[in-house]
DNA sequence: CGCAAGTGCTTGCATTTTGCAATCAATGGA
DNA sequence: TCCATTGATTGCAAAATGCAAGCACTTGCG
């Protein structure tokens, strides 16, 4: 079982065969707005991931080459997640998702804080951010 | 239980509680690509979804208001499923979904077509495409 | 009329996934 | 030594999914 057929080859399919649950892009969110890199700190998200949930995606996205795992330099058992460029080009799918909801779902303002902010500043303001995400997750240059 | 409690107010958190699944947006994008409207006609997509499920979807997206579901006059057990706006803006999303599965999933290059046509047609191709879902849902003008 | 094909589903049941609480071994700081 | 912290794993109940059949009804055709 390398690797698990695809129920097709449509892009759309693809998309929600990788990431088309309740929970991987909220840890991808996680990463990206709140800066969480460790498995304590996904956890204790608002929605409360149980963590055998969280240890089966983390694992899912590090197979899949969406996020790394590294050791962490001060802390034996500790555990550093980072996005790869496969991961940080989610960010517009997480933006329109976010733009969505705020259309049309009854969000919590000061969540829709951000993602207003970055409505706001157009089409360059993600690929700040994404730019941001590259600088801290990939290594400055 | 007229309305489930969500987990969070966070919009990522509301849309995936929404279409964070592996079948509701494949049901969108049966509609939006493909001029389904037709309970067989969705049974009958690549991926092979089940009745059940689908019974289940779009119940689920009837009563979320992004469908509305009319009776066909040609056809008294004849059910059409038609794109609301809160529908139809799921674009977008899909749009991002889509490309990126180009650029990172083994896509089939034929299915791929549509999108790369759209992303080459730049941002007014998205709201053309929108312009022409609502002409053919929302009733012409 | 009689009957096959087509309509949107529903029903049972096995399998899989999720949710939840408890637990674990290893580490580091005191 | 003592104990909180680390990234998980385990056991088990509940929910979701997958699959095959079946259902009530309508339409079209002879």
């Amino acid at each position: 079982m390398t690797q698990t057929a695809f129920r097709s080859g449509c892009p759309i399919n693809l998309g929600l065969e990788m990431f088309g649950d309740k929970w991987t892009l909220l840890i991808i969110r996680d990463m990206m707005f709140a800066g969480k890199r460790h498995f304590r700190e996904f956890l204790a998200s608002d929605e409360a991931i149980s963590s055998n949930i969280l240890s089966d995606r983390l694992a899912m996205l590090v197979g899949a080459g969406i996020v790394t795992r590294a050791g962490d330099p001060s802390h034996k058992l500790k555990a550093i997640y980072s996005l790869t460029e496969k991961g940080i080009d989610l960010l517009p799918i997480i933006a329109q998702i976010s733009r969505w909801s705020r259309s049309y779902m009854p969000v919590d303002p000061v969540l829709a804080a951000t993602g207003e902010a970055r409505d706001k500043g157009g089409p360059g303001a993600i690929e700040a951010q994404m730019a941001e995400l590259r600088r801290v997750h990939l290594g400055e240059g």
